[in-house]
DNA sequence: ACGGTAGGTGTACGGTGTACACCTGTCAAG
DNA sequence: CTTGACAGGTGTACACCGTACACCTACCGT
């Protein structure tokens, strides 16, 4: 009852709190709405406050991922290293689409903040603990690239534009029509996806098997290499 | 000679200029040091000028991206469906290494310029030509991923910053040892890595090793996929 | 000779991140 | 109880950004 003077009227600024209120801001209107002022604003607070809690806006971004990240499921160890891996992974993506933005933020970053590293580790103890050698995890972790985070760039789809208008099935077909002579492989595998729908185009692909059809393609492949033992060992 | 009064002094401004100029400084100085102002000071013009030859900024870096495509090799369709993927995004990533800013500017890019539509259409026709049916091939090439340029994350190196002071070998086994307790699996592979020379932990991982690490691994799966005729149709 | 037009100019607006000096309320030590 | 340090919120200011819009000017084909 000692400071009831300005206290009760604004929640303290906490680093937490601004790292929060940042993921849900980019949860509902994407990371480019995500400016020091802004955020401030939404906060009650003069944009230089949040410098209080946060080195910069780098910093700010660092730790809107590690937010993602703590969302990751921990390690199911029951699991035999491949169903673990595949597990994890699966995982990282689920929380990463519940945060469309993190597969950009991710990209953006660079820093290997303790919780980076710490998903890091973890995924690199399942190979280790399913016979893998320090050297093959090295180079296995490497393949799996973005993968890790549960996400690969999108090659095919249109970047959804929430502002164009809704195009017309003939529209799409008539556009989609126009690659015919100059992109005659993409047309086909256009067709083939769209069971030669070309209407559907717009549809895009099916993210989640494109994404699972990788990963198992390179889990099968490492459960090779780790099987004949195989090692980089002597290579300039 | 009829226009000898203001033609002589500045060479006149194409899209093609701005482009290459605008690449040439990207090359020396870093995709952040790419502003419609800062560019338009460099080719002795006003800011507004370069909107005559490029709609907007996304747009510039768009024509810059091309720029880097137009230098990947021809296909040399002689080879086989193996050797021509792989020489093809091995030279994509020559490219790509020579203008170090492009990894990162493709990965914010989302529209499909033609050059890019040309050079995904032509690696599809490489697997089409070597026996995938248009179904696998979609499937592949979504599992390359950004592969396609010549490219993957670099998960583990240090973003080199050229303003950092040059860590002695001491200091850097210092860090080294201090992720010991808390990270005890990548520093194990950071010991696989070096040979268990932590000093020279600075030195990175040999990118283009692990590069084509995974793209091997990846074309030896395509090949097991077709050999069997595999095929995702009839699937939700 | 003349009108249209492509291309360069100048000004202006609303946004950004953040450096720096300042104020203010809380709390521990004297 | 006073004092003074300090964490945390404030206000102002700067340098930069992309680009909308009106303008001007020099060339061109008619």
């Amino acid at each position: 009852m000692a400071q009831q003077t300005g206290a009760a009227r604004r929640a303290p600024l906490t680093r937490e709190r601004v790292l929060r209120t940042a993921v849900a801001r980019a949860d509902a209107a994407g990371i480019g709405s995500i400016s020091m002022r802004g955020l401030a604003q939404e906060l009650g607070v003069v944009p230089m406050a949040l410098y209080k809690h946060v080195a910069n806006k780098d910093e700010l971004l660092d730790g809107m991922v590690d937010l993602v990240i703590e969302e990751f499921d921990p390690p199911a160890d029951a699991l035999d290293w491949k169903d673990e891996v595949r597990e994890r992974v699966l995982s990282a993506r689920r929380a990463v689409l519940r945060h469309p933005w993190a597969r950009l933020a991710i990209e953006s970053r660079t820093r290997r903040t303790p919780a980076v590293l710490g998903y890091m580790d973890s995924l690199a103890g399942a190979f280790r603990g399913g016979g893998f050698s320090a050297n093959l995890t090295h180079h296995v972790m490497h393949a799996l690239g973005n993968r890790i985070w549960g996400f690969t760039p999108e090659l095919f789809d249109e970047p959804a534009d929430p502002d164009a208008p809704p195009p017309t099935a003939a529209a799409q077909e008539a556009t989609a029509r126009q690659f015919a002579e100059r992109y005659p492989h993409i047309l086909e595998i256009a067709m083939a996806a769209t069971d030669g729908d070309l209407s559907r185009v717009g549809e895009g692909c099916d993210e989640q098997f494109e994404f699972e059809f990788a990963l198992d393609l390179l889990l099968d492949g490492f459960d090779r290499l780790r099987a004949e033992g195989w090692t980089s060992r002597r290579r300039p």
